[in-house]
RNA sequence: GCGCCCGUAGCUCAACUGGAUAGAGCAAUUGCCUUCUAAGCAAUAGGUUACAGGUUCGAGUCCUGUCGGGCGUACCA
């Protein structure tokens, strides 16, 4: 495989020796940029501009300078010109661009991995839902952002274990519990109060019928909650489970709060702190001095009641995390949770763990609009719109997709109507479309054709060839990008450029009924567009199917 | 009150470390199917990037303030 982003890499080199003629103090950041407008050629740089301050020289003349002092080769670099400013703009060599194309097939499969987070081992923590109702359209953009980040750091070299925390010993699962033995007694026909604050779902009552057909009223005097919270936990993970699966998500762990009990982590944490002089008691509960950290108060660790806060199980559980030997530990998690994330920092620094291995994806809210309007949803209420009956309307791969094309950091609004209306014309259509479009192709002309020698790629001038190429060398930065932000949108932008790209390659021009030669370059290179597709699509967990 | 996020075309949203003429989709208008899938292509129209200052060769992007929206700011999770 060759090295990613080669081009850039070259190009930067071949500048920073023809810098040397300016015996500058410090080597300059050297940027290459993507010019917008294709009369800017193919890749630019600024750095003239940036040098114009210390050489005290405009930067027009710098450039010339530069240009004048640069080495290239020509294989690989056709022009260079000085324009607007100051920006040195570089024309790609169409020999560079055919020997790229060979090796975007030599990769395939791997076209678009690089090394940047090589060896690294990470642990991406997300949906964490406690296992108290099926997963909402609200859990969507968690589960499914999660997961693609993993792949994305997958991709760029890192080896990622996928975590699901949840606590099933708290008062929200007693609550279940109470609610479920509701529902149980009253399918007896016996008399039961349901629960203030119960969980008002149909599930319960499913659950209940269960705990019936199983083992009939012998349930009838149980004493407390707990043997229907464990049936309904049971039952619940299987429905979560099975949701997860139908995303293409699969956990390599479920990590319960519990067991930090058991184990005498969360005491050990508190003790820790104590010994920092970090913690103290005070009106019978044990605070922690997150003034120390610049926030305006203290913060409880263990209420009076003797029950902790969620704070405290958070930092011994990012403890243990650290304590399984991750390089880097990431948290997936909806804006509302923000506020806890320093607590936990604090808490990791305090107790001697390098805070810098620990990361949060944060997503901003998913606004549900129903009939036309936002629409509030609550498990607990069972106003919710399920993954599953999302799914059973529009199917994995759009929901998939609705959850990764926005910008995390953007409101996400999610309208049923328009999600369902969609199913014709989505815009993930578009992309598998190309993907099933070139398929299609390639099965026809393997009836037509017989090559016997090597594609001569030369052939390939015309304009919309020559895009297409372009376009697919941006893949592997595309990628890395994304998962240096994690922000798995750019993929799906890069992917509709391509897939734009393509379609337009496509009208403009024919593989069946072109001569020999020219039709063997055109499937070379419409099998290099399946294959990135194919990547880009894997990376999203989005299937590229070979006929729609 | 304080903290974080957001404000870009009629609507939903893009725009990598500050770069050259701010882009797509949907909606609107107009062309294009005897030819590899029209789930498509090409074109037109649509903008004071909320507002006011500032930083600089250059700002949608960085800084300050104002307005508007979301979320936090619990001995809830």
């Amino acid at each position: 495989m060759k090295p990613d982003f080669s081009m850039k890499e070259y190009l930067a080199h071949i500048i920073s020796e023809s810098l040397k003629q300016f015996e500058l103090e410090e080597q300059p950041n050297i940027q290459i940029e993507d010019p917008n407008q294709p009369e800017h050629g193919d890749a630019a740089t600024n750095i003239a501009m940036t040098l114009a301050k210390p050489l005290r020289n405009n930067p027009r003349a710098i450039a010339q300078q530069i240009v004048d002092g640069l080495e290239y080769d020509e294989n690989k670099i056709s022009a260079v010109e000085i324009a607007g400013p100051g920006f040195i703009n570089f024309r790609f060599a169409e020999d560079y661009l055919f020997d790229e194309l060979e090796s975007i097939l030599e990769a395939g499969a791997d076209f678009g991995k690089s090394a940047g987070n090589k060896d690294q081992r990470v642990l991406v923590e997300f949906v964490s839902a406690n296992p108290t109702g099926p997963l909402t359209v609200g859990h969507g953009r968690n589960a499914v952002l999660g997961d693609t980040v993993a792949r994305l750091l997958e991709w760029t070299g890192a080896e990622v274990e996928r975590e699901y925390y949840f606590n099933d010993a708290g008062r929200q699962m007693r609550v279940l519990g109470e609610s479920v033995q509701a529902r149980y007694l009253e399918l007896l026909g016996k008399d039961a109060e349901f629960p203030e604050g119960g969980y008002e779902g149909e599930y319960i009552r499913d659950i209940a019928q269960a705990l019936i057909d199983e083992q009939g009223e012998e349930l009838a005097d149980a004493k407390d909650e707990s043997p229907f919270k464990e049936k309904a936990e049971e039952e619940i993970f299987a429905d979560i489970s099975g949701t997860l699966e139908r995303m293409s998500i699969k956990m390599d762990s479920f990590f319960n709060e519990r067991s930090l009990y058991e184990d005498g982590k969360i005491e050990e944490t508190i003790e820790k702190l104590r010994a920092k002089d970090l913690v103290y008691d005070k009106d019978g509960a044990v605070w922690f001095k997150t003034t120390e950290f610049g926030k305006d108060k203290d913060t409880v660790l263990v209420k009076s009641s003797g029950e902790p806060t969620y704070r405290l199980p958070d930092i011994a559980y990012h403890a243990n995390k650290l304590d399984r030997g991750f390089d880097l530990c990431l948290d997936v998690f909806g804006a509302d949770h923000i506020a806890t994330y320093p607590d936990v920092l604090n808490g990791i620094k305090s107790l001697g763990y390098d805070p810098e291995k620990v990361d949060v994806v944060v997503y901003q809210f998913v606004t549900l609009v129903k009939d036309g309007k936002p629409f509030k949803m609550s498990t607990r209420k069972a106003n919710f719109v399920t993954l599953d009956e999302l799914m059973d309307e529009v199917g994995a791969d759009v929901t998939r997709f609705f959850f990764l094309m926005r910008s995390p950091n953007t409101h996400l609004e999610f309208d049923i109507a328009r999600a369902k209306e969609a199913g014709e014309k989505n815009p993930v259509f578009y992309l598998q479309y190309a993907h099933a479009r070139i398929a299609s192709i390639l099965r026809k002309v393997e009836e037509e054709y017989d090559f016997e020698s090597q594609a001569d790629l030369s052939v390939l001038t015309h304009p919309s060839e020559i895009t297409l190429i372009k376009t697919m060398l941006k893949f592997p930065e595309n990628v890395a990008n994304a998962a240096r932000l994690r922000e798995p949108h750019h993929v799906i932008n890069f992917l509709e450029e391509l897939a734009s790209a393509f379609t337009s390659f496509y009208h403009d021009c024919r593989i069946l009924g072109e001569d020999e030669k020219l039709a063997q370059a055109r499937m070379e290179l419409a099998k290099a567009v399946a294959q990135v597709l194919r990547n880009g699509l894997g990376i999203l967990g989005i299937t590229a199917p070979e006929q729609m």
